[in-house]
DNA sequence: CCAGAAAAATGAATGACCGTTCATTTTTGA
DNA sequence: TCAAAAATGAACGGTCATTCATTTTTCTGG
């Protein structure tokens, strides 16, 4: 064991290494290029041919770092809704109404994807049918409405309807303010009738969805 | 004029023939493979191939009855739509309150989007991004909703957002549905919360979403 | 600093799939 | 009987994921 030429490393292993920073580097290169792709063209312009050619990269080597075109389009996604739902839960954290958090929380993804291109093919195109998608947001919207009911804030009979409609409202709002002429963002008026959909009163969900929106914290990458 | 051989025909042409009869029948046995390619195999196992495989027909002539293979699924959708929401307003033409209509149609849409497998991969799978879809379900969504709110009985501040949001809802709790273990029917609690969506009281939502529902007409066709 | 082995990169080639076309054959109607 | 209409399916052209023999880069021990 412990063939690393001289560095003394702490514990287990842990050189980058010159082959590993590269590796990686290559690795995140062709996750770019498959989201500024997916950006740019929508998902079926991810071929290997563009990726490869974004990135600057010889197709076979793509092989080396995943599995197959579908593999990059998962880890893509998961990505990025992993990013999104920890920058959400660093900013409810502190929060202790359910409805608030709830408001904030879909307030926030609504606008996200209405702003961020990607995220708009991703929501839309991919949509519903995508694994990736609804396994890495439903949990979460569960747990929120969860709190609610737990609290005795919400009332619904099934969480997992009311999740699953949270989920299923966005894709189609977002989907409608696309097609239009992008007057004016949805989110307050989504996250209010989602409030009045887990049971809060109209007047308490009017006032909680125009609450002022704090600004998401950074991520940490 | 008139060129036609004897038969006394009353205004303008209405002659069969067996040419027409049988053109008609052609294509609608297309329409008709293609409506079970797509319960059998989902919309990416539908191809010129199979279609006409399935209709015992050779694929040249599927060119003389649809420009396209996108332009047969339209005509799927288009008539299932169709014939749906002729059997729909049928149901409710009568009635006037506009919470029942709206509940009974978001019920008999949802139970038939969850029992049929065609209404399934249709809703699912095309989704939201399917023009064909969205453009035939959301005016009648629109209509019942403004319905509602004219009569004072729903208060929502956008219609067309909560239109989509009755309509987004149905997809990802149907595929919610389809991916579990499909125990019981959605139907009533989407209903439920859909009406308490539109300003319902959660008390009368759940009586207005829970009566009896009448059975669908069968459809003229 | 070097040789040579191991790892990674490369891109042309492969093979599969599929929508669409069209020259030819079959059916229909008068 | 024969001309028009419809049917036919082999063939074309295009796209694209994936493979693999070869080249290039990196690492290691001397």
């Amino acid at each position: 064991m412990a063939t690393t030429t001289a560095t003394a490393n702490a514990a287990v292993a842990k050189a980058p290494g010159r082959r590993e920073r590269k590796a990686e580097e290559t690795r995140r290169r062709l996750l770019e290029a498959t989201r500024e792709q997916m950006a740019e063209g929508g998902p079926e312009s991810i071929t290997i041919q563009t990726i490869t050619a974004k990135a600057d990269i010889g197709q076979g080597t793509f092989y080396n770092y995943f599995e197959s075109r579908d593999a990059v389009i998962d880890a893509v996604i998961l990505d990025m809704v992993e990013t999104l739902g920890q920058r959400l839960d660093a900013l409810t954290h502190g929060m202790s109404d359910a409805a608030e958090i709830y408001s904030f929380s879909t307030r926030h993804l609504m606008h996200t994807a209405v702003s961020d291109p990607v995220w708009g093919w991703l929501v839309v195109r991919l949509g519903i049918a995508q694994e990736g998608l609804i396994g890495a947001l439903g949990p979460r919207a569960s747990r929120d409405i969860q709190i609610g009911v737990d609290s005795g804030r919400f009332t619904v009979e099934d969480v997992s309807i009311a999740s699953a409609m949270t989920f299923g409202s966005l894709l189609s709002v977002m989907q409608a303010y696309l097609q239009s002429d992008r007057k004016s963002d949805p989110s307050e008026l989504y996250a209010e009738n989602l409030l009045r959909m887990v049971g809060v009163s109209p007047t308490e969900a009017h006032e909680i969805a125009n609450r002022p929106l704090p600004t998401l914290p950074e991520s940490k990458n």
